[in-house]
RNA sequence: GUGGAUGUAGUUCAGUUGGUUAGAACGCUUGAUUGUGGUUCAAGAGGUCGUGGGUUCGAGUCCCAUCUUCCACCCCA
């Protein structure tokens, strides 16, 4: 071990061939979904402009942007003493850029500048990576590929319905099974916080209620004792929190409980995705009504959903929801969007451990040609055009290695096919093709190679 | 940001109350097999024990600091 041998960044990863082939697999499916859907690719620059980013995301967020020194001689333009800065007033004087943290707020930022080329409604996906200088744990990490779909300009509940039935797909095509998609309305919330008599406390009771099925019901309660709810308004959350049955059962029960009209709107909405939904030929079974889904503190002000896996093995796997105001902060007030967010990690994790990628990835090479020195490469380079010219795979191994070296490199590399021809071979105008999983071989012509191969893989 | 664990060969891990030249398995290289991998057999290479200090006659082992990875919390995908 050489004494300064190189490091990643904390919370980053290399990705081998294998992995990168997997999650472009992944990737694929997901992009296939969104464009049938109508979904335009956008990609925006891995940096913004530190104004765009801080404040949007709360203390909690501000602190774990990553900034960007400016260039240069960053100290001379200060305008006092270096002495008097504390960090904090020192960060926005010589850093003015920073990476990225989710791909919404770009997203936004986007619309705004491009509001007279845009037509809306816009429905745009955006695959990229995001970086946060949180702490590194299981499924986390501090630079991750977010994967989003948004529609702006509009406040149909079509859009919601549409969300579903994409998630749905999405899961089908990438094989996962046993998952649901929680489904709730901000505004059914922003009520529920009226029914309890603290209408100013909805962000507390969104972020204590979205851990209910993480810590229970009693600690719950506690979170909320400490932010201020008295003991009537938790009695008349118990019922609420307790509700069973179908979806249908759970609405018309709340719709009897909670009568404001912030309420009923909210549960309105639920029912009316689900009719849509089921209108365009969409799939209930996965969908599930779940008044304690709150999505923590963020900008959702209609319907919100999450997917996650029923054998409880990964946190949400996908979450998303309405935002009427999104853009609002960048000068354009009252447009409403909404979108879906894809942690691509977490479901390479899920397809990983349960074995749903397929055994054959579509980019290993599929034949290695043997090098036997200069003299035969005129016999064989022709043959590795040809090959390649038919769209096969093909590498020829490049030095004039022993050929146990050249088939144990094919078989660590998993190449199923390795074509040798020395001068027996080249004299009889033949090639033998060996199979390396069987170790059989066969003689063939050499004008056969390219035939042949085709049938054999 | 708070709390806890971890670090020994390329990898996964042993290493006794502190005591000579730090071990295994797998992997790697070479050979058995000068045109045949994956199986088998034989030989070989590879470690300033995460890093920096300290205690000690003596530290992989004990103490402190620091970094890494992991786990819980906060928050989140």
């Amino acid at each position: 071990m050489s004494n300064n041998k190189p490091t990643r960044p904390k919370g980053t990863r290399d990705f081998a061939p294998a992995e990168v082939s997997k999650r472009q697999y992944m990737l694929d499916k997901i992009r296939q979904v969104f464009t049938k859907f109508g979904f335009q690719p956008l990609e925006t620059p891995a940096m913004e402009n530190l104004s765009v980013l801080t404040g949007k995301y709360g203390d909690e967020g501000d602190k774990l942007l990553y900034k960007i020194l400016n260039s240069g001689d960053y100290l001379a333009h200060l305008k006092h003493d270096l002495a008097s800065y504390t960090s904090q007033t020192l960060t926005p004087e010589i850093a003015e850029k920073g990476l990225r943290y989710d791909l919404t707020v770009p997203f936004a930022r986007y619309v705004v500048m491009n509001r007279h080329e845009l037509t809306l409604p816009f429905r745009r996906y955006q695959i990229q990576p995001v970086w946060r200088a949180d702490r590194p744990q299981k499924g986390r990490y501090r630079e991750f590929v977010q994967c989003d779909a948004d529609v702006i300009g509009t406040d149909s509940l079509l859009c919601e319905a549409e969300i579903i039935m994409m998630l749905n797909e999405i899961m089908t095509a990438l094989g996962i099974e046993g998952y649901e998609i929680a489904l709730n309305s901000r505004k059914l919330l922003a009520g529920l916080s009226q029914y309890l008599g603290h209408p100013d406390k909805e962000g507390p009771l969104c972020v204590a209620i979205d851990k209910l099925d993480k810590i229970g019901q009693a600690k719950v309660h506690d979170e909320l004792r400490q932010q201020g709810f008295d003991e009537q308004a938790l009695t008349r959350l118990t019922p609420v929190l307790d509700i069973q049955g179908s979806n249908h059962d759970k609405l018309q029960a709340l719709g009897k409980l909670l009568t404001n009209e912030k309420a009923q709107t909210g549960l309105r909405e639920v029912e009316e995705v689900m009719q849509i939904t089921e209108n365009m030929g969409g799939d209930l079974q996965h969908v599930s009504f779940d008044p304690a889904l709150a999505r923590g503190l963020s900008y959702y002000t209609g319907i919100i959903f999450e997917v996650r896996l029923l054998d409880g093995s990964m946190g949400s796997i996908s979450g998303g929801g309405r935002y009427d105001n999104l853009t609002g902060v960048f000068g354009w007030p009252d447009v409403s969007g909404v979108g879906i967010s894809l942690g691509i990690d977490r479901i390479y994790d899920v397809m990983q451990n349960r074995g749903l990628f397929p055994a054959t990835s579509s980019q290993t090479t599929q034949v290695m040609l043997v090098n036997f020195g200069e003299e035969n490469l005129a016999y064989v380079l022709p043959l590795l055009g040809q090959l390649r010219q038919a769209g096969i795979r093909t590498v020829l191994y490049p030095d004039n290695a022993k050929m146990k070296k050249q088939l144990s490199w094919a078989n660590k590399n998993d190449i199923p096919l390795v074509l040798i021809a020395g001068s027996d071979e080249v004299n009889n105008r033949t090639v033998s093709l060996k199979n390396m999983k069987t170790g059989e071989q066969q003689i063939i012509p050499v004008d056969d190679v390219v035939t042949t191969i085709k049938q054999v893989s």
